[in-house]
DNA sequence: GCAGAAACGAGAGCGGTGCTCTCGAAACGG
DNA sequence: CCGTTTCGAGAGCACCGCTCTCGTTTCTGC
């Protein structure tokens, strides 16, 4: 998909009809979910033959990956935001920020966080495009796990947890024990159970306001994993 | 749907290939995954015409139900079958079993704890012949968590945390305060998240060995939880 | 400035899907 | 034994993703 700047009359329309599909798109995944977008059904919407839509993504498959490309972007976006304007020592206060500001994005854009987050199509291969958006958001709270153990710097752990978690241990230097990465791991899992929970329709009859629930959790999770 | 218990001939072919249909459904289900699940399919599979599958299941979704209220009793049966082998008064293990079956099921059944536990299929909102099956999981939990504070009793609680948990708390007959309450749905919430960041491949480049890390966030939790 | 090349939109068509309807055969029950 | 109900098969409808062709439009190199 080459795309000239602001090359010709064609690059130029070319470009704006990519985001007019894919805001359809986008429309549609709002209302109908991601399984059941129909190409044709944007295509209808836009005034324009099904046919034509190939000349922009060569399959459903390659539209669906534009938007989770997008909707990776777009919350992490929000997230590196909220996280920034926290004082960089407030460490406890900048993972409450990331959990929190994750939450509300999840709330606000359903369809595109059970895309990213939730089951993965069927016969869906995330392409490499993709886990490189995807990691923005982990190596937010990463930073923030990292910063607060800047002082201790430790070997390789040998243990059985220390190997499990090797490539992510190799990936912050080392720099922070293997039972204080298994803490933030349980919290990262933790933070999407509770949205994965929420949004799936599996607090009916338990949790009455989520919103609370996850705010006390967050402050739990904060004091639990940080110095 | 109506199944005579030893009736006719008629009655006992159609429990029989009531099954087969489920069990063919499931067998696709294993390979293919929920939303490409197809009754065309079925029927070729079983060797009849596709509208012969209609006198058997209403529709697509119905199929689906079914095979989600299947897969409800199934880990339910799982869990609780480990759970009651253990020590009744060793709660924290009573936990750790509860959580591990819970993984190992996901992770032997994959497409079905998607089904259950993943996205839920766009349109479709689950009956209520889905709520009763589904609950069964939760309360074995609630229950190790009741009896290890068979001792308190407390008041209804009045606080924020207390009033976003009341159902639950009424469920227990608030004899587990909310704060311990919180702490164990923040559990519940890390076992799911657990599962689903590595069954839908959200570990790649951090935990090589997921059993490892999760049994040691099992244990972490039990202590966290159980007094 | 113009001819060849590349990109484009529309349409027809293929095989697939869920689902409906009709029709004849088989099993049931009085 | 005969009327009623249940069942399987087949045709058909509207939809889907995707491919191919064909005439038109835009770009590009000479």
């Amino acid at each position: 998909m080459p795309e000239k700047p602001a090359g010709g009359v064609r690059a130029r329309v070319r470009a704006e009809l990519t985001a007019e599909i894919k805001a359809a798109a986008r429309r549609q995944l709002a209302t109908e979910g991601a399984s059941s977008l129909s190409l044709r059904a944007i295509a209808r919407e836009l005034g324009m033959a099904s046919s034509a839509i190939y000349r922009y993504f060569a399959s459903r498959d390659e539209l669906l990956t534009a938007l989770i490309i997008d909707a990776y972007e777009d919350v992490a976006s929000h997230i590196e935001a909220a996280e920034s304007q926290c004082e960089r020592a407030d460490h406890r206060g900048r993972f409450v920020a990331i959990a929190t500001t994750l939450r509300s994005w999840a709330v606000a854009n359903p369809n595109e966080y059970a895309l990213i987050y939730g089951t993965p199509v069927p016969g869906y291969a995330a392409p490499t495009d993709t886990i490189d958006p995807a990691t923005r958001v982990p190596i937010t709270l990463l930073t923030v796990l990292v910063e607060s153990h800047v002082s201790e710097t430790s070997e390789p752990d040998e243990s059985d947890l220390g190997q499990a978690l090797a490539d992510v241990l190799v990936f912050t230097n080392h720099s922070v024990p293997a039972d204080a990465m298994a803490l933030a791991i349980e919290a990262w899992a933790e933070i999407f159970g509770l949205i994965n929970l929420e949004m799936f329709g599996h607090f009916k009859n338990a949790v009455t306001n989520p919103s609370v629930m996850f705010n006390h959790a967050a402050n739990s999770m904060a004091e639990r994993i940080l110095p």
